[in-house]
DNA sequence: GGGAAATAGTTTCCACGTAAACTAATTTTT
DNA sequence: AAAAATTAGTTTACGTGGAAACTATTTCCC
């Protein structure tokens, strides 16, 4: 048990500046709420990001797919897979407009707004469980700086 | 460029209770600060991930591979190719002692150090261009928020 | 109006990171 | 002390997301 020098001492790590990174703080805590979305949601099948689109679709019916993958800084490439998966599952349908062919329209399907029905509350219910170490003051100033760096506005009322 | 209905009102995006999602603004922040970091330091042909590992083991010379793993949460099959670009760069060296010859202990070569050494700085300034849109009180009440999400602890003085 | 430029999305191919199975070394059990 | 269990790291096989090239459609401009 008793290391012989301080550079054998593992369990505690020296991380100097780094612990002042937000790159650094960003990952780690990204990747811990990422692990609570999958153990409170995954039962669904579901991703993160496909939750997301879903729920911007559920908001913003007939939005352009290009649209929203910029606001959710998911790369056309990707996007035409993800709303493929979500077209596929029978959530969404892609509507082609008859005055702009190129682009592509996306509604909910019925079943996909059952199944945001259905799940609103394990989506609020997870983004309260996220709070963990935070109490309700800290978490709202947490998210309003988060927003602020981020430059997204916060929900209207 | 006159729209015909507020579903085809491309650019705003409602986003309403996800705006509040710490989920969704921890992965926007990330992308964010992720394009930040290519643009500042790719130029040495280097990865958040890699730098990160090379700052630690700088910090922290002589620890196992798996506990900076563990420390990063940076997944054991991960680590492995990490560490081997590193050590192929000719910036780490990978040194098995006999007392206990699975584990790996990572050193700095004199290769590393000066890396480390010549690059300290733009690393730091990276950090300062991280604040952006964030003045110096709310960018610490931001890292500290985060580090207390995380569960991590401030550097040492 | 017809070719050039721009725009929307898709496809192909590739890199990154992961889970699962594996090897090697050490510790524990009996 | 041999067998079983544990621990450290590696290898393999795969899925996700991304860059670049491609197709289809629309707009620009001569």
């Amino acid at each position: 048990m008793n290391q012989t020098a301080a550079a054998l001492d593992d369990d505690v790590i020296e991380l100097g500046e780094m612990a002042g990174s937000l790159g650094f703080l960003l990952r780690i805590a990204q990747v811990q709420v990422f692990d609570e979305f999958y153990a409170a949601l995954s039962v669904h099948g579901m991703k993160p990001g496909e939750f997301t689109v879903l729920w911007v679709i559920h908001l913003n019916p007939g939005l352009r797919q290009g649209t929203i993958a910029r606001a959710l800084h998911i790369k056309p490439a990707h996007m035409t897979k993800l709303v493929a998966r979500l077209a596929d599952a029978g959530y969404i349908s892609r509507i082609i407009p008859t005055d702009d062919r190129r682009s592509v329209r996306l509604m909910l399907t019925s079943t996909g707004k059952a199944f945001v029905r259905k799940n609103r509350d394990d989506l609020i219910n997870f983004h309260k469980a996220e709070r963990s170490r935070l109490d309700d003051d800290e978490f709202e100033q947490f998210a309003a700086l988060l927003r602020k760096f981020t430059g997204i506005a916060e929900a209207r009322p």
